[in-house]
DNA sequence: CTCTTATTTGTAAACGATTACAATAAGTTT
DNA sequence: AAACTTATTGTAATCGTTTACAAATAAGAG
């Protein structure tokens, strides 16, 4: 592991020259850059970027914040991230909440503590409390879910207008009783209930407080929800859930009910998964661009990095609504 | 941001005492240390990471390395690898090498560069060239697949026995031609292939090579292979893939040719997804331990780098067979 | 050929921690 | 009280870079 001190020696010249040869200066004479060239490759060397860190007071490393990786759109993010973090030189540390503002905290602070040059951040809480207590000394990003009155970028979707497309397709398929299921304390499962209420509201339907249900936005959450509903002395004709983890709980509760998709209960969802397609019927579902949120997330962030004082952005991107079979036009049948 | 040098001055210490107290050191007076303690309150003063790195010439970060995090078997592992590492201290970078074997070359260099202080490694071929040409500098651990000849710490799961679990699994349910797809390249694949192909002989079959393939381990040639073996003039009864993207391939190329599992065709694969127990019917599977692979391999690594000589270790870990509808019993009809 | 200016190179000081080593202070023995 | 230990603290070097600044060299002008 040679360093610059033998590299120089080797060479013939000072470290300074060294340096200026590795940040392509204009100030070196060719024979001399030649000659260093030369030694760097003999003796392999490769600048120790903890050092250069050190000095820089700025690493190459960026942060991914988000509750659990295993959720299958924070996957897709994350490789979108990586991807674009590895084609500028970046490398990727991933950090899991569980949805805790406390780790959210912690990790925040080793962030910091580890000099990265910024953070992209699926916050715990619409209020950033993590954020606020650190001034944080990176850049940051917000992904998927807003914290409304921070000055930071964001990259969100479309939420009140995806869920709006999304049950108006069921309403326009002849569902008319349509359940909800959010996931709570993020503003993006209170506003994909909205666009909900307001897509019900313009079929002149009253949303029921009954049929909307606030919960971890969890598997286990998603199955104990769906099947209150269906139990329910008058059960919905349709399920709308707000990611991918309540789909699959409330998959899970259809089945153990025995009822049938579409005929006994439609289901809709948001994100994409290699399961919703495969499943019999397939799933209608919203489809967030994740490797676009991903990419935009890393080029805002990285924008940031070079021009801190730069104003912040928004950036809104529009979910696809995929029509598949779970959500077929209802037939009348009594 | 407080130094340890702002730190020092506001205790009245030097540098060297305040980092005695940071690092627990006897030889500090107590009452020393409490002004010191109180100075770093005060200051909110947390250490840096990067200048500690630098004099220890070691971070307190690990690497992940695997082909594409977005395989629902990466993702639970890098989950597992993040939680373990977290409890002591360290952070997780991943990165995905697309089982390209410059890019996972590549990333091993921007590992050493970064001084990790290990990394976990699922190597793209069963050769290692990328850890060779590297005298690496830091502790590594290879999961999931073998490099035969190399000392160094693996975590395994008993791919031939699982294998032939699985297959036998099949023949004791009345199934006969079975046919397989395996993941190329990998050791892994081979392995499974192999327990495939014992369990068959030990029913009196003879493997046909027909009946075998081996592809890239991804959804699209499962697709592809599938369709392939179910389009013979004979075509298996069963089919084992080696993975859950290979299943996903194929179950999608079941449902295209309009077949019932396990009336047509039986399915069954190697490792848990959520869809596999959501699709109808669920599929039999050979469930990996993921959780403990991961913080197996993160204890095995964190422990070499505590101790750089001991022995390496090579840990096999059982896979579970979870018996479910896609491989009942057959009925003969006909 | 000298003087001025532009270019190239080197010296040395950071960056923020840790840690040999030396120096001092505090106890223990005689 | 002197001579040893032993415990505590500080000084300064070090890790591997980058970069002001100074120094040296080369080029250009008269």
């Amino acid at each position: 592991m040679a360093s610059i001190k033998e590299v120089a020696r080797a060479a013939g010249v000072s470290t300074a020259t060294v340096s200026r040869v590795l940040a392509n200066s204009p100030h070196v004479r060719p024979a001399l850059r030649e000659r260093v060239l030369k030694a760097i490759k003999e003796l392999e060397y490769r600048p120790n970027l903890i050092a250069r860190s050190l000095r820089a007071q700025q690493t190459t490393t960026i942060g991914l914040i988000v509750s659990d990786i295993r959720n299958p759109f924070f996957t897709a993010i994350s490789r979108a991230v990586e991807d674009s973090a590895y084609e500028e030189g970046y490398s990727l540390i991933v950090c899991n909440t569980d949805e805790d503002p406390k780790k959210e905290s912690i990790y925040l602070n080793v962030m910091r503590d580890a000099n990265v040059a910024g953070v992209i951040l699926s916050p715990t809480g619409p209020t950033a409390a993590g954020l606020r207590e650190l001034e944080t000394g990176f850049a940051v990003v917000v992904i998927d879910r807003s914290i409304p009155d921070a000055d930071v970028d964001m990259v969100l979707l479309d939420n009140v207008d995806s869920a709006y497309r999304l049950t108006r397709h069921l309403l326009e398929n002849g569902y008319r009783r349509i359940a909800a299921i959010c996931g709570e304390r993020s503003t993006t499962g209170r506003e994909r209930c909205t666009g909900y209420e307001q897509a019900l509201r313009a079929y002149g339907l009253l949303p029921s407080a009954e049929l909307v249900r606030f919960v971890p936005p969890q598997i286990e959450a998603g199955y104990a929800a769906a099947l209150r509903l269906l139990e329910l002395p008058e059960p919905p004709e349709a399920l709308l859930t707000t990611n991918s983890l309540l789909a699959a709980g409330a998959l899970e509760a259809i089945h153990e009910r025995g009822l049938r998709i579409p005929d006994d209960v439609a289901l809709v969802t948001f994100d994409e998964t290699t399961w919703a397609s495969l499943v019999q019927p397939p799933i209608t579902l919203i489809e967030q661009p994740t490797y676009e949120i991903g990419k935009t997330a890393t080029e805002l962030l990285l924008q940031r990095v070079a021009e801190p004082e730069r104003a912040t952005r928004r950036v809104i991107l529009k979910g696809r609504l995929l029509v598949r079979g779970s959500s077929a036009p209802r037939v009348h049948c009594g």
